[in-house]
RNA sequence: UGCAGCGUAGCUUAAAGGUAAAGCACCAAGCUCAUAACUUGGUCGAUGCGGGUUCAACUCCCGCCGCUGUAACCA
């Protein structure tokens, strides 16, 4: 499939376009700080990267909050993805494209490929038939219905037996393209587990699936019969395609993949994984349109180990999370102490322990101290060591000269609590070390090249700390960078010429003699609340 | 019920046949450069239970228990 990339240099990845049926929750913000710290890595490893999100803004549930919340429904998306793109900010998510499907551009790119699918003969007019819970405005499965053939979710609502006709994607014609596609490309769909659930899954057979509903409003119409209306997932999944023109492009599809087709990777949470690594690359199989290189499903997020729910009112607020504790806190936690790919656990008691151990003691405080030190001994300079010069088996260059390339590996294959728990070796080495030289005893006796020796090591280590961390704590990163007296901002590209890892992401790239700023804390330990 | 996966110290994770590690939390000592920090040491487990294969099993096999996911339209 990549044979037909015709920019190999490019990484391009999405975010789900989140539901906008309610406010952003804790999941959403998890995948996307996930996404936008492997968007900040590619881009360190000096790839173009598009980091895609946006909204997906049609359907019943979409309509019916809108009139509940006593608004139109496009004024009711409106203030969502507001909302939405708020919390990206706060979150310090750097997105490239924030597709809305409601979008009159993204209208075009679906009447496109719709005719494109219909030409190929793969969709149709059928007939569908079944038990419909109008709360849901879904069809039901009979044995997921209630003894007296209620809804379980709407246990006050009969569902009714509907018999209507719908447009069907005609999925079942490529099962067996699909089982050659998993086949051949292995890690199309992970992690391994999910790959498993969607093998067992088409394994069982593929039915086709409509794509169309008759009693909705709030959506595109099916191009040529204006009495029914796409259903969402149709619209919703080719927001990846628009998201890929340019303001200024016609809306057509062969704009759209003119330079970031196809997407490298799309991450989802585990719930959707069924429509991103089957639906869909069947619908490009039929559109004839290269497929995406990998789907990522991530687990679900716990509180305290309970399912988060709204009845159980334990939700977890991330705007309220941001706000209390900053966006590099949240970050960090979401990515160091969750094995992505996995389930994870939000504990606000872990939280502050873990934040404080890694960020404030072991790598704030290392920087402070060391800092200070060099103030009093070195006259506020780095001290000038050339690490070309230092003992083989030097023991932190020996592990700094190594870390670089096991980091960006971990990066590689989405394992950030492994680039975390990698870097925090070198810090904890750090610390070890300085108790083991005591250069305030050096000092004492007058061993000053000792001593200078010994703070600049350390330094250039919380150098390369604050580099290969900078994906995931962009402003704790600057902060460090600041203060060695670098000017630059992680954040803002405009501050930096190259920060690309063959420059900063390994070890001994320090410069002596430059001048720092006076040492501050870089990173405030946490309180722990009044009442946990 | 079928299929898939998981079960290691209070918690989060290592160890893919060869003396069971690390971080957090807790306790003690040391140090004083530092954000009550850091360092060292300690407490804590015979790896869910029961069998089997092997000189040797957290690791492989069988059974059981427990948890999770999934079994068609859930953003």
């Amino acid at each position: 499939m990549n044979d037909t990339r015709t920019q190999p240099n490019t990484f391009a990845l999405t975010t789900p376009l989140y539901y906008v049926n309610g406010l952003p929750h804790i999941g959403s913000a998890y995948t996307t700080i996930a996404a936008d710290a492997i968007a900040r890595f590619q881009k360190l490893r000096g790839r173009s990267v598009l980091l895609i999100t946006g909204t997906d803004e049609h359907g019943q549930k979409i309509q019916r909050s809108a009139i509940d919340a006593g608004r139109s429904p496009q004024e009711r998306c409106d203030e969502i993805a507001g909302k939405f793109q708020d919390l990206w900010q706060q979150l310090g998510i750097q997105y490239d494209r924030f597709s809305r499907t409601t979008a009159p551009r993204h209208e075009a790119i679906v009447k496109e490929f719709f005719g494109r699918v219909w030409d190929r003969g793969d969709i149709y007019l059928g007939q569908q038939t079944g038990w419909y819970c109008v709360a849901c405005e879904e069809f039901k499965e009979k044995r997921d219905l209630l003894e007296g053939g209620q809804c379980p979710l709407h246990p006050n609502q009969t569902a009714e037996w509907r018999d209507e006709r719908n447009y069907f994607f005609a999925l079942s014609k490529y099962q067996e393209r699909l089982e050659d596609l998993y086949q051949k490309q292995p890690d199309f769909i992970q992690p391994e587990i999910r790959r498993n659930e969607v093998l067992s899954f088409v394994k069982g057979g593929l039915q086709d699936f409509s794509i169309s509903r008759v009693n909705l409003d709030w959506g595109f119409p099916v191009p040529g019969d204006p009495d029914h209306t796409l259903y969402v997932w149709f619209d919703a999944l080719l927001g990846y395609v628009t998201a890929l023109l340019d303001s200024t492009d016609e809306p057509t599809l062969e704009n759209a993949i003119a330079r970031w087709w196809p997407i490298n990777l799309h991450l989802i949470g585990k719930d959707i994984l069924r429509f991103h690594a089957v639906y869909w690359p069947a619908m490009l199989m039929s559109a004839d349109l290269p497929l995406p290189d990998r789907v990522f499903g991530h687990g679900f997020l716990t509180k305290n180990g309970q399912k988060m729910s709204k009845t159980l009112g334990n939700i977890v607020d991330p705007v309220e999370l941001v706000e209390k504790y900053g966006s590099d806190a949240v970050r960090y936690y979401f990515l160091k102490e969750i094995e992505f790919g996995k389930d994870g656990d939000f504990n606000e008691t872990r939280f502050i322990n873990i934040l404080n151990a890694d960020l404030a003691n072991d790598l704030g405080n290392l920087l402070n101290r060391t800092l200070k030190m060099a103030q009093k001994y070195c006259g506020g300079k780095v001290p000038k060591v050339n690490p070309e010069e230092l003992e083989c088996e030097h023991p932190l260059k020996t592990i700094g000269l190594c870390l670089g390339e096991r980091v960006a590996a971990a990066y590689e294959s989405l394992a950030f609590h492994q680039a975390c728990e990698e870097t925090l070796i070198l810090v904890r080495s750090c610390n070890k070390f300085l108790d083991d030289r005591a250069p305030w005893t050096l000092y004492k006796k007058g061993e000053q090249q000792a001593v200078e020796e010994v703070l600049y090591v350390v330094l250039e280590s919380v150098r390369l700390a604050a580099y290969l961390l900078c994906a995931i704590v962009p402003g704790l990163s600057t902060a460090i960078y600041q203060q060695l007296g670098f000017e630059i901002d992680f954040d803002d590209p405009s501050t930096w010429k190259d920060l690309s890892f063959d420059l900063h992401g390994s070890w001994g790239k320090l410069d002596g003699d430059r001048t720092f700023s006076k040492p501050s804390p870089v990173f405030a330990r946490l309180e722990m609340p009044e009442t946990p």
